[in-house]
DNA sequence: GTTAAAAATTGATGTGTGTCAACTCAAATT
DNA sequence: AATTTGAGTTGACACACATCAATTTTTAAC
């Protein structure tokens, strides 16, 4: 057939992601077997959509460049923006239980993905049990990324959301082996304030403040973070409280 | 061992819940199987704990009857509230990622569960397609139920967020073959609050109003709904915008 | 049944963030 | 290069819900 041999052409056993998308305990040969079923799309352009809601689920999509936002439309018409997907997520698990795409799917930018057919997927899952145990943590984590979120909105006030997201896409980036204090980020910051439960003006306002203290510099597509302590304790993140408390909890019984 | 005969002990053939806890495909050898692996618990009370955060994940858990609430704490302290659990629904399959209970998980009324050892479930899923394929069903489903959560939180004002409580309620009840306009809830308004990312003042003033409209009376424990239609308006509830969006993007190309 | 503690209710007041509007700046298009 | 369009910025103002406080009702404990 001719395949392009370039960047977005790469088989799993060489591609660098390797590790991100299914990063335990797979062999070799399982990898080789996975990479056999995994369909390397063109690369995307941004406003291309990977998948729509209501469409039939076919494949799910490991993403190895760019970044994808995942939405929903409100009855009014509204984006309820439900998150922003970097190299090595996996998204399109969601759609598992009804067959059908929950949420709108869209890169921001030049973006290249793997899609998945999921029916194969789970046919070679049931012949490799680390496998079939990566897809449920990978559930399993998009369960508790949705938790997170759901106590972003609920208990943090538009200062500590900010920093929350400018903090956590920091970490991802350094989980993924990318420098975490300077980076592109091609994502509209009204698109980020939707995703926050906040309005543009407020984030204009809160971004303004944390360039002028020297924290943090968002202009254009470049995130530059100076104080990136700072920025985790306006984050009001945890640290590792939770350990005391259970620490706590054992204590009184 | 002169085990308990009672409605704690009744086995997963003969449950009447077997078809929301492991609903599609599964052949009577198979819940035969699965009922092998199932330690049916003695009833929990009021305050006990499932499990806590941090302790090491073995168990997820169906429930059987009662309501169980999963929360975590946040650094204040207060606690953050991700769900209110019935009969039929399973938890605890977040923890799979880290092995780690992510969440607390308490009873707040008198409360029986199964407990299925994971390790033993993902060897039999291995082994039983159908099953395998119902646990990825569940964890698809938390994930969609966590996106609902943020949409309340992100989008929807403290009169909307109180009505989609009630009514989603309802439709829990109903989809469980119970009377949907009229039950008993065991939870206090504080913690519906504090799910919701309300105080329970407003919350409080939002019930006053409900039930001086004749909508809704929620005293005590008891729920009665008179107006399920003007409930769900209230809500802002979807209805079927989506698949008219999804149509009209089909004319848009 | 009595008492104590916790939850829910109701009113008065405050404030964080939304809304509206005008303007600046950057990117895309011709 | 000029023009248009959309994103981001900044200020003035409004309001939904939080906060604080006092009281009543319900639940739990003895």
């Amino acid at each position: 057939m001719g395949e392009l041999k370039n960047a977005f052409n790469i088989g799993c056993p060489n591609c660098g992601l390797q590790k991100i998308c299914f990063p335990t305990g797979l062999m070799r040969a399982d990898i080789t077997r996975l990479d056999s079923i995994v369909e390397r799309k063109a690369p995307l352009h941004k406003g291309d959509h990977l998948y729509r809601f209501g469409e039939n689920f076919d494949s799910v999509f490991a993403i190895k460049a760019g970044v994808v936002k995942v939405y929903t439309l409100t009855n009014q018409g509204e984006e309820q923006i439900l998150g922003f997907y970097l190299p090595g997520d996996v998204i399109g698990l969601d759609a598992l239980s009804t067959k059908h795409y929950q949420c709108n799917a869209v890169a921001l930018d030049t973006t290249s993905v793997c899609a998945i057919p999921f029916d194969q997927l789970e046919i070679l899952s049931m012949q490799i049990p680390a496998l079939n145990h990566q897809l449920f943590c990978l559930m399993s984590k998009g369960v508790n990324d949705g938790r997170v979120h759901s106590e972003i909105l609920s208990k943090r006030n538009a200062d500590q959301r900010v920093a929350h997201f400018i903090w956590n896409l920091s970490q991802r980036f350094l989980s993924r082996g990318y420098l975490h204090t300077e980076f592109r980020f091609n994502v509209l910051q009204r698109d980020v304030a939707m995703y926050l439960g906040l309005t543009p003006e407020t984030v204009s306002r809160i971004l303004a403040r944390l360039a002028k203290d020297k924290v943090v510099n968002w202009k254009r597509k470049e995130i530059k973070i100076f104080d990136l302590e700072g920025l985790r304790d306006m984050a009001g993140e945890k640290a590792h409280v939770q350990e005391m408390e259970k620490d706590l909890n054992v204590k009184l019984g």
